[in-house]
DNA sequence: CAAGTAATCCGAAACGTTTCGGAAAAGTGA
DNA sequence: TCACTTTTCCGAAACGTTTCGGATTACTTG
């Protein structure tokens, strides 16, 4: 069907050496040689087999993008920037991207060197993992080249981007402070992703810092979702009523935070100060507009491909810590006595 | 370094073929040197090297998602589903998927059928084309088996998943009628777009059915976001302040549509009634809620694969409707004269 | 003109699989 | 025991590339 080098060769009266040589711009092949052989690969359409090319090269140029809890519900505000950082990027190093979506229990069913091993990754990108996931472990023990986002490791082999989640959320808070408020809530992520713990460590080193009491009845955990803030807060609230502000680790409770805030009869942010985490892309226009810790997840994706790249090129792996940035918008406010 | 089926002969002191046949389940042979290629299989963690088996076999068991327009802002409400819909499916039936963006220049420099011969593609999903794209006369001439979403098209190697944009409009207005509005406003979206003529026929066949006149001034074209829809709406509503109601071409329009009601002083639905289109998840979640035409974006990507997957099997491309659903929220209301 | 060098080319092996066409060994029935 | 089948195995070719090590031819240079 498709044209190989052999047909080439036969039309060009030369032997598949010499066209081989000739489409990879080697020197040694005549100048007329060559533009015939061009011309007569371009008139057949001829695109190289990429099969046989990675069998020999021992290379596929494709990275894989394993992404753990792919499709949690609302969880495109924030990975799908991700992935299309790395695409880009990648596109322009010249790599294709594999897509593969996995979860902690299918992470159970077959080990990350043997989902990689099967497709041949020259490295692999791997997202959404939370503490424990036996993916993170055998990424650090395997050879293949991995970069990790969101979990702060480094080997021969593996690398990772994280946020730098502890001075996020210092921030966030500070800025809560700043405002005059004392009386903070967290509504923290789940227990068992990796930023949850370092944004908690944030939140309590702001309030040490201002000589403001850790009070743990102050701290909830839930799922980064809308619901889960909504849930959050109200019970927050009903057992803390003098708080004045909420600091929540992503956008999304932050906004469930902010519906339940107006339900109860709650102004935000008159009565209540919210800020959230993410920077996603709502809190630019669904009123009011949240303040919130900006990650730069586009430019994630790209650190991510170029450290691999690195990775490839043989370096040690290492840690990426990328800053986030406040964004200071109409959900907060200088708090009045 | 990785195993191979030589190591296993080697090993299990048979031939490369007969390891080949117990690896792949072939009936002759024999139970024991079964077990025992197996065994050896396991302890070495042998993992097939897909390249080699690509190239024999001709076949790489991966489907290129090629996607226009994926890095565009927003996008994701959208798209994102629509790719963990094929990302599952596709799984499910043994097949990765390779992520390629692409744009409208991008497809000027590339043929798609160059694209996807490089990498073996077996099918290809087109995804987020504009009227006039290359790929789209490009994937119905080729012999790569290629669905095509959004972009109503049949042929032999080529097939389609739309949604029933004629009848989504149609239901849309129809509901603004059944609320007794009669000066309805439309802001669809960019022309270049195959859905948006859809859109509009189905705008003025509810109008007409109703007897209403179908006036020129009452629709814009904007470009699917909040920004869009923003401008459209005061634009139009300048020209016609009579207007009670305003269908739009995607929920980001209608929610910018509604924040600039909000702020040239309507409220919504009590002065204005908006609908969107889409379905997005912060309709369930942003007050008021916004009634729209809900389109089940994991679903077409379900379809797009076992589409795929059947026109890999033989047979011809057809075009799949997929119909939308009304779902009434808040910011739609009965008018009161 | 001889000898050395540069410019072009090619054969064959290799990459890791699958599979065709048989061959050897073992079992069957009379 | 013989002729036949069945079971179990294997050699070799093929898939489409790249590349090593040389071979041929043409060009220099003294």
């Amino acid at each position: 069907m498709a044209a190989t080098i052999k047909d080439i060769a036969k039309m060009a009266g030369v032997s598949i050496t010499t066209v081989s040589r000739a489409l990879n711009n080697h020197t040694d092949v005549n100048r007329n040689t060559y533009k015939k052989i061009i011309k007569i690969a371009k008139q057949l359409n001829y695109q190289p087999n990429s099969s046989a090319r990675n069998l020999v090269l021992k290379k596929t140029n494709t990275i894989g993008l394993v992404i753990s809890g792919l499709t949690t519900r609302s969880g495109h505000h924030f990975i799908y920037d991700v992935i299309c950082g790395i695409n880009e990027q990648a596109k322009l190093r010249n790599y294709d991207v594999l897509l593969i979506g996995t979860s902690t229990q299918q992470q159970k069913e077959i080990s990350f060197k043997d989902l990689c091993l099967k497709r041949n990754f020259d490295g692999v990108i791997l997202a959404g993992v939370r503490t424990g996931d036996p993916y993170i472990e055998q990424a650090m023990q395997s050879d293949i080249p991995t970069v990790i986002m969101g979990v702060p490791v480094a080997t021969a082999f593996c690398g990772s981007v994280v946020t730098e989640d502890v001075s996020g959320a210092f921030s966030a808070v500070q800025h809560l402070i700043d405002f005059g408020h004392r009386h903070i809530l967290f509504i923290n992520g789940h227990k068992e992703t990796v930023v949850s713990q370092f944004r908690l460590e944030g939140y309590i080193k702001a309030l040490n810092k201002n000589g403001i009491p850790y009070n743990d009845n102050y701290v909830a955990h839930a799922n980064f979702e809308i619901e889960g803030g909504s849930q959050a807060l109200e019970s927050l609230l009903s057992h803390n009523p003098e708080a004045t502000a909420v600091f929540c680790a992503s956008d999304l409770m932050a906004y469930g935070a902010m519906m339940k805030c107006m339900e109860l009869g709650f102004k935000v942010p008159d009565d209540i100060s919210i800020i959230g985490f993410d920077g996603i892309d709502i809190t630019e226009i669904v009123k009011p507009c949240l303040t919130t810790i900006y990650q730069d997840r586009w430019q994630m994706g790209i650190s991510a491909v170029n450290m691999l790249l690195e990775l490839l090129g043989g370096s040690e792996g290492y840690i990426r810590f990328m800053s986030p940035k406040l964004v200071i918008r109409e959900s907060t406010k200088m708090l009045i006595k």
